[in-house]
DNA sequence: AAAAATTATGTATACGTATACATTTGGATA
DNA sequence: TATCCAAATGTATACGTATACATAATTTTT
């Protein structure tokens, strides 16, 4: 059962069944009416790959993440969603795992599928090359939870720099100033390596001095947190408070923490970065750095759909506000 | 650019070049190596739509989920991915909010996609009738997370009712006559339902009667479990041990229980299920229940691709193992 | 009421691939 | 060397839609 057969029996052309389900609006109502009946009577289900090769591009965009859908992207990834549904886009989405040839593999099925527009999470040096790909065919990106200033690359994130920064001059502001850093792969993700920036900016800005033996870089996880952490607590010198910059490793130093005998705030205080669900539930709640996850999804959703309609304008960057949240893992250091 | 235009660079037809793609050994490797040359050096690119139309389905999956992609589904979800990846399949998602027509509506998508399968996560009575369409079609399903015993549809889950009743009696061979539950949605979600049931039928097994007084339903999130146990809490002849059918409510709970001043499992006990990733880090380490999340996804995308080699065979159906995991949440009671 | 402008519908074809069937090639067998 | 068989390649077409262009029907303008 196709728009042909369906043509036949309603005694119209198939261009005027086509128009009654791709643009209703330039077929007269009775006749679509009639239409659209017998194709529901006959089981008709519109097929979207003739449409999409018909047209030369797909009803779908693809969304790339490097990570597990954790707490935070989970949010992100269900706005953007939202969103093209309202257009009736699907979403292929892929998780590169930090692997290049996964990363190309996803990228290249994107490119085969004819996707309308990529939504990236993360920008690498391996990436750079494949979306200059897509725009070579005129395939809209954009980058989500990246600043890149100074390029021409469609992005919406927060200021991950920023953040940091504002985090760590909350401790300087309680009196701390030994401050360890918990830290994710900064060498594989921007973002990272802004946050690690924005920690030793503030740090040198009120003239405290970085130390590296504070400073430990991990993967993602709480796993990798309290054991990070459990190597701080071992540390010459221990830090009066710990920037854990992601609420993963947080949790993780929490825990260690308290296997340590210790207590949050009382005797070390923690920040987190990036308000995950479980923040506000741990104890004590940890105080940390909020992004607007959803609106970021939102969006970039939207900067696609907006490039859809009218190629050809110039980059759409948007750099969002982040929010300190103040809770009760911190206190002030004398 | 494409098969044809290759073809006549290559001086060969377009037949060998599709066969150079989709079957190479049936290419002879010379002529496929400078098929591939030539496809390379014009930036060729496979085009799947066409490839879609012309085959009647597409190299796709489609994955449903009712909630947000959470501590649980994720892992779920990563493993449906990268099982999928192997035999180049991508996956469209899509969630549903719960809400029938945003359910309808992706299934639609699917359906006009031409998925090769589709995987749901839940099972609803409206969901019920959307799936025999598929099959109708010729479409394999498979519902996670959930067994639908007597059934004919594939699955792969963990038996919900026993994993409740193993929880619930765990608390009771520690001594506890008067167990709440925090239940979530039980009337949209078959697996939630279940789970009520093996509380129940736990506590008619041990002669106890059932107080409705200490049962709390609502949706699944850490407010609405810390509300539930604020509830709970003011209960005439409060509970000794809390059983929360999620991790999340559990994990509200927790807080609720805090907040009260009193502490867990020396005052209450705790008893969660899901083993989401938070559960060993919260304070104290939540006992749960743990399914196994990453296999469910494994078997349920291999099952597809059984599905896809060789059609009509009897339904697959999986009832997987979960597992007690005991961590310090709950105490003896006398 | 005729002409013009607008709207609705029809005709015909292309999108790029997969594959049934036909043909050729190359090697093995007798 | 002639015959046969398998492997490699070619020919031709269909998959179902969208849309440019042509034509017919309807409304608006004069």
């Amino acid at each position: 059962m196709n728009m042909n057969e369906i043509a036949k029996i309603a005694g119209v052309s198939n261009a005027t069944v086509s128009r009654a389900f791709r643009t209703p609006e330039k077929v007269r109502p009775e006749l679509k009416e009639k239409i659209f009946k017998i194709a529901a009577e006959n089981h008709y289900v519109y097929n979207a790959s003739a449409a999409d090769l018909k047209r030369r591009v797909s009803n779908t965009v693809g969304v790339l993440f490097q990570q597990r859908i954790g707490a935070v992207f989970s949010k992100t990834f269900m706005a953007i969603q939202e969103t093209l549904l309202e257009k009736n886009i699907s979403v292929i989405i892929g998780h590169t795992q930090f692997k290049p040839e996964v990363e190309s593999q996803l990228l290249q099925q994107f490119l085969e599928r004819q996707v309308a527009g990529i939504i990236l999470s993360g920008f690498t040096k391996e990436n750079k090359t494949l979306i200059k790909k897509f725009s070579s065919q005129g395939i809209p990106s954009v980058i989500i939870w990246e600043i890149l200033k100074g390029s021409d690359f469609n992005y919406v994130g927060i200021d991950n720099h920023n953040a940091a920064f504002k985090a760590t001059e909350y401790l300087i502001g309680l009196g701390h100033r030994r401050i360890g850093l918990l830290i994710g792969p900064y060498q594989k993700m921007e973002r990272i390596q802004n946050r690690y920036d924005g920690y030793k900016d503030a740090l040198t800005k009120n003239k405290i001095e970085i130390d590296q033996s504070i400073v430990i870089s991990s993967e993602l996880g709480f796993l990798q947190g309290k054991e990070a952490m459990h190597r701080l607590l071992k540390a010459a010198d221990r830090p009066s408070a710990v920037f854990a910059a992601s609420d993963y490793l947080a949790m993780g130093a929490l825990k260690a923490i308290k296997e340590a005998g210790m207590k949050v705030p009382k005797d070390i205080s923690l920040m987190g970065l990036d308000d995950a669900e479980f923040a506000a539930y741990c104890d004590p709640p940890l105080s940390t750095v909020r992004g607007p996850a959803r609106e970021i999804g939102k969006i970039a959703a939207k900067i696609l759909l907006e490039i859809k309609d009218e190629p050809g304008l110039p980059p759409k960057q948007y750099c969002l506000d982040s929010d300190l949240i103040i809770r009760d893992s911190c206190a002030p250091h004398f």
